[in-house]
DNA sequence: ATCTTTCTGGAACGGTAGGTCCATAATTAA
DNA sequence: TTAATTATGGACCTACCGTTCCAGAAAGAT
């Protein structure tokens, strides 16, 4: 009984994600929205309630897709590459500036910190989710925990860091260099931890 | 002849400044703006033309402010220690949640990227000052010429990162801690470099 | 074919945004 | 004291914001 719903759930969600990365909360209309996404403003309302419950759902949706590419690559890579790889794949992958956005999570709590608080803490909560990853592969790749503990803050740090060079358009090579050094000074002082454990 | 202003101008910006800090560009609203500065709409048009030129004139206030910190710093301690002494400055300072803001420079970049590039655009000229004067520091503390642009890159981004967290409330000792990670490894390098330079 | 249910487009809402304008108040020079 | 000039407060403007509402279109069940 009664009409099915006309468009793709899913993929106006997708479209939005795009919307909102790009320009921030604040930033992107209703309009907006209702254009890129295809559907008209009762079909909005009657689905996803309001704009921020939209938002809401974005940044899930955002952070579901960042946690598992770096969970991908965990599982097929060791885990410093693993890591690597993440940091790369999100900052050099491409010139198209279309797709230089930052990360829609860091956009979220540096747009909304002083605006509202519960959409910067849930970004937060998913940036920490992220951390406990870095944390992870950390210990994989030989970090003592409590080290670990302190080269993901170092390394989340150093992923926000790179988010807002990210969005000034910095050049490829330039930032691949910036994350290379840090990386450099990771590795090597797990490095040096290993090797003086084994002189023990 | 005629009326004399009536209010202190570069208080009213210090007052701007401030809020822009907080609140950040789309947010703060021109009814904020005139409570906050005390003067009546006439007035602040009268004075700064628009919104958007009131805000250019306190993105040019808090770097100038930002810039004379690290060169005062510069002045009167060893270079590594002046450089130290900016972060912690900048983050550890207080606990009072009223201050922590980040910086506004990065605020802008993030939140005007794809809103008003030349905003964002000035905002990075002056975040590009600051990063030249670290490699200055980095020069005047032994670093040869590449090694401190690759540093100061490096620090840049920690230093971008770090705003990020602060407007999460991270706590203080956390933050140290972050920073404390990060300068161990540029100096750590540099020192390597300069017993190496020193052994040949 | 009809009934029922649900989705859809668009008009309309109150609120607020940034910006303009003008009558009035206040000050100095003569 | 008066004339000239400029700052000031506040009403007013248009445009757009997010949201609500309703009449009507569309589709499944019988």
């Amino acid at each position: 009984m009664s009409r099915p719903v006309e468009f793709d759930r899913d993929q106006a969600v997708q479209k939005a994600v795009h919307l909102f990365w790009q320009r921030g909360y604040q930033a992107t209309s209703l309009t907006d929205l209702l254009d890129t996404m295809g559907l008209s403003r009762s079909s909005f309302y009657a689905a996803f309630g309001d704009k921020r419950g939209l938002f809401v759902e974005c940044l899930d949706v955002f952070a579901s897709r960042n946690q598992a590419l770096l969970q991908r690559a965990r599982d097929r890579k060791p885990p410093m590459a693993a890591l690597r790889s993440y940091f790369e794949r999100n900052f050099g992958q491409t010139a198209d500036p279309d797709l230089h956005f930052g990360c829609m999570l860091v956009n979220t709590v540096i747009e909304l910190a002083a605006i509202d608080q519960g959409l910067c803490d849930l970004a937060g909560h998913h940036l920490k989710i992220v951390q406990d990853l870095f944390e992870a592969c950390l210990g994989d790749a030989g970090a003592e925990p409590e080290e670990a503990k302190q080269a993901a803050a170092f390394l989340m740090m150093v992923n926000e860091g790179a988010r807002v060079a990210d969005r000034q358009r910095i050049s490829i090579p330039d930032q691949l260099a910036r994350i290379n050094t840090a990386f450099g000074y990771v590795e090597s002082s797990i490095a040096y931890r290993n090797t003086a454990n084994a002189q023990l």
